[in-house]
DNA sequence: CTATTTTTTGACTGATTAGTACAAAATATA
DNA sequence: TATATTTTGTACTAATCAGTCAAAAAATAG
């Protein structure tokens, strides 16, 4: 390698990057702060980065593919999938207040920036897709076995999960409480059974 | 009353400011946008509505109070309100791409600005407890009345009502056409039979 | 050593932000 | 007529915004 080494985690970075974006939205985020959390300078920053924009996408990005391949990994390795991919949802009920404010950030880009930043949409909405493929392909999997009981159309199931998602990461802003979230989740569930 | 009247007319006003704010959000919104669209100058502005923030609240609970007022008469005309609830969310399917990318203001709000802004937060927060409240008092009526079958718990119910409507309001950004978004619909609404 | 490449540093820029100030004209009531 | 209020129009501010730039620093190659 020539020239003078990176003396900065390009990785750590941009999870400092991520949760920032994560924790304030888009727009809401400056340039100023996001420097401050990722320990660098402006210099560096545009440098490595070359925008704000370009900086979120490489930070979602990131952040999202390991999230997702560590989602397959684990219904991989289980003998119940369907039941990891249920208490993926149950276990929004027990998080933090701090957690529930955050919801998914794919979710909070679609929503802020919908008809403002086409390009960020559409980045937010491929891993989103990419969570209702690993639906549709475990459902598939799981009717086949029998862990499913139910012969529901699986690519229908699958949006059905995806919008529970959704729903979920707005809904969990409003009641943030194990109490209000838990029912509402369990009955959500019925349908995959 | 004393001293010169009003001018334009601030119903109007409201509702183009608020038109403005559904479309791109509270902070990708500039006062210079909201002075255009509203048809006022500066002064004016500034007179009548105080701040960016004063005028957000107002635009949104002027709008939102009308539309839930309308949605509760329309149920109390019909002979069938359960049905007025399923058209209500069945029509989602039927929108302009236009009308998808602009979603729920208060849930677009809520994705926003949880964490920045809680009392825009709370403001929201509250309108959509009103919708789910409004779901719950006509869910209990039309258990009596028997045009609902299910003995589900109606708060349950309503709430899961309010989760579909956020979750929606993602989800049709992510699928704007009919032929994806109506039978997603369908299905989460054989809950409500 | 010198030449080359890349990164770091921090000052700087020009645009845009929300909000203010103010004077003058308009229009109402008492 | 006196007073109160709103509108208009423009000019202004101070802060913040995203992004640029030139020079120093630190590495390798020859």
């Amino acid at each position: 390698m020539i020239g003078r080494p990176k003396i900065f985690d390009e990785k750590t970075a941009l999870a400092s990057a991520n949760e920032l974006f994560w924790k304030k939205g888009y727009e809401a985020t400056s340039t100023e702060e996001l420097i401050k959390v990722m320990k660098i300078q402006r210099g560096s920053f545009y440098h490595s980065f070359k925008s704000k924009k370009e900086l979120f996408i490489k930070a979602v990005n990131t952040h999202e593919t390991s999230v997702l391949q560590e989602f397959r990994d684990e219904l991989l390795k289980s003998e119940t999938p369907m039941q990891v991919i249920r208490d993926m949802f149950l276990s929004i009920a027990d998080c933090t207040p701090e957690r529930q404010a955050k919801g998914c950030i794919l979710g909070n880009t679609i929503a802020e920036l919908a008809g403002i930043d086409d390009e960020l949409v559409k980045n937010a909405t491929y891993h989103l897709k990419t969570l209702e493929e690993i639906f549709f392909t475990q459902i598939q999997k799981s009717q086949e076995t029998k862990e499913l009981k139910t012969t529901q159309n699986p690519a229908l199931l699958a949006k059905y999960l995806l919008n529970l998602w959704n729903g979920l990461n707005i809904t969990r802003r409003i009641y943030t409480k194990k109490e209000d979230l838990l029912p509402l989740i369990i009955i959500q569930l019925e349908i995959i059974k």
